[in-house]
RNA sequence: GGUGCCAUAGCUCAGUUGGUAGAGCAAAGGACUGAAAAUCCUUGUGUCCCUAGUUCGAUUCUCGGUGGCACCA
């Protein structure tokens, strides 16, 4: 029989968590994070990660393992993520239990992203002034010129995607576009993809709850203690933009509050958009 | 009990000198290849409280009712 990785995704606050350790437990497997938030170590309370005692019932991967200032992304995501499961496998586990609401790192394990460079951090931090400063259009007409074949095929209105397309080509000399393969990379395991889900109503009902436990928690703190990270983009993150803009004196805290609660259901909906669109996914109702 | 004001989108309200209506907030839908909890795009038909009257036509004016608020008793 194939080896399997069974892949926990959903809606933030849906109940991942406690449905990856239960799974874990039923089939001997560690749980593999897919998380891109919970990555950081300085994190802990505006991400939700394990507490103790489900870090304790079962071995975690890639839970609080980086900090803030190393910049993780999808692409070191994969890099690491994949050869560990196939140790794992390797070493007898039948079946993996991988848990976590990032929708790109889960599409890099089960398609894989293209053999596309990382940033150089001086363009990427140079083209990210340059979009502050002139605006995307201007951006998007640089691309126009460099690279019309990408131009054409993104989603040019999109800043992020302008400047990566820019950088790309001005690294490689190649269109940005010419860098995606048609084909899904093989992977040694079958993978099962089930997608959690709960009533609307519900689950912005605990979205809500959870904002309030974590404001208890003290992420006041912890987001004040951070605030030499603040540009980072670890740290453009629901819960901890909010937070900042308090403590600038920006907004009174209860607003911060009621903001953090309506931009996760905002984020929410996001995730479930992308799981909408996977035939793939398996939908459990809890 | 009396008088006055109010009743329009999920919420707060604007508006229509009579030709069936629009802002903010909330919300909904979508995109996505190394920033992805990021970033970007799209979306407003609602018994204009109910009944009757005037009118070619009433959410708008008038009578009455119902509910809310304020003041006076």
């Amino acid at each position: 029989m194939k080896r399997k990785l069974v892949i926990v995704t959903g809606p933030t606050a849906v109940g991942k968590t406690d449905c990856s350790i239960s799974l874990a437990l039923k089939y001997g497997s560690p749980v593999i994070s897919c998380d891109s938030r919970q990555i950081y170590r300085e994190m802990a309370i505006g991400t939700a990660v394990p507490d103790a005692s489900q870090l304790a019932a079962v071995k975690h991967y890639f839970i609080q393992c980086r900090s803030v200032t190393e910049n993780y992304t999808a692409g070191d995501y994969e890099i690491e993520a994949v050869p560990l499961i196939e140790s794992l496998f390797s070493e007898g586990h039948e079946v993996l239990v991988m848990s976590g609401g990032s929708g790109f790192y889960v599409n890099a394990i089960c398609n894989g992203l293209d053999a596309l460079p990382d940033a150089d951090p001086v363009r990427r931090a140079e083209l990210t002034a340059r979009l502050a400063e002139e605006g995307v259009e201007s951006l998007a007409e640089e691309l126009k010129r460099l690279d019309p074949v990408s131009w054409a095929a993104i989603d040019i209105r999109n800043g992020h995607r302008v400047v990566r397309a820019i950088e790309v080509f001005l690294q490689t000399g190649r269109p940005f576009v010419s860098f995606r393969l048609t084909e899904p990379k093989p992977r040694s395991f079958d993978i099962e993809k089930i997608c959690l889900t709960r009533p609307r109503e519900e689950l912005y009902g605990r979205i809500d709850r959870r904002v309030l436990k974590m404001m208890d928690d003290g992420l006041v703190d912890e987001v004040r203690s951070l605030s030499g990270f603040r540009d980072l983009p670890a740290l453009r993150t629901v819960g901890y933009r909010e937070i900042f803009d308090y403590l600038d004196g920006n907004i009174p805290l209860d607003e911060a509050v009621r903001l953090i609660q309506r931009n996760t259901r905002h984020y929410a909906k996001k995730q479930l958009t992308w799981w909408k669109r996977d035939p793939a996914v398996r939908w459990v109702e809890l």
